[in-house]
DNA sequence: ACAATTATACGACAAGCTTCGTAAATAAAT
DNA sequence: ATTTATTTACGAAGCTTGTCGTATAATTGT
């Protein structure tokens, strides 16, 4: 039975959403091979996470054949949206700018990512 | 006996945090107050969370009275910076920019806010 | 055909988080 | 002084997360 839409994916979850949103589509082998390449688990432990994923509708999966294959059920835009809106909330007072400021200050980003980042602002005025 | 700072605090944990941050120190039954003006739980989970929260290090606490006082333990930088870059990771391939834009698109920051981000974006070309 | 590999399903477990109840100690109020 | 209120300490329960082992089914190789 699916479950609410609403629940934020967990950091596992979102590890395997990464892959998925990559590539499209993954059997549990192919999103596992990526995954083992940074992180260390079972297969079984990817196995099981993309079945409760598939649980709560975080993915749909097709299983006509044996091997299943899996769709990502939620847009990377979305979820993008909904943890940053959060941590707007309970770290930065609700404040875009500080956590614009922060990402800034932390990352160091290129000249280019600068003047990708000023052409939005740009477009805001 | 206190672990690790490396550890990141908890969704709860950070509310708490950002109390403390807020006020420079609280005893237990101000930080549940304000809490409660958003959330609600009781007392003692308040008391409980605060316990752990001394127990991990990310907070100290005065208890040479009865009613103990606690003050934050970890920067508030330091720990937008922890989050922020766990986050760029782990949903934004590491990218700054592709952050900031979606804090931008997400919250619709006011002119002044925007005039804010200008001047750091000029400071770092 | 039979063995070896590969896949899914499922249960179980340890660890962590959040919650609260209750007991004990201290302080305040009458 | 005795009751009332406040505070800490502690244990425990319920839930989620992440992990894996094992069983079973399907596929592949020889």
């Amino acid at each position: 039975m699916a479950k609410q839409l609403s629940n934020k994916p967990t950091e596992s979850e979102l590890e395997i959403l990464q892959v998925l949103w990559q590539r499209g589509n993954a059997t549990v082998r192919e999103v596992h091979e990526e995954l083992a390449a940074v992180k260390d688990a079972g297969y079984t432990t990817t196995l099981k996470l993309l079945q409760i994923m598939h649980d709560k509708g975080l993915v749909t999966r097709d299983d006509s054949s044996k091997t299943h294959i899996y769709q990502p059920n939620v847009s990377k835009e979305k979820t993008q949206q909904q943890i940053v809106g959060k941590m707007m909330n309970t770290l930065f007072e609700g404040s875009a700018s500080q956590l614009v400021m922060r990402a800034l200050g932390t990352a160091k980003p290129s000249k280019e990512e600068l003047d990708e980042i000023q052409r939005l602002l740009d477009s805001m005025k």
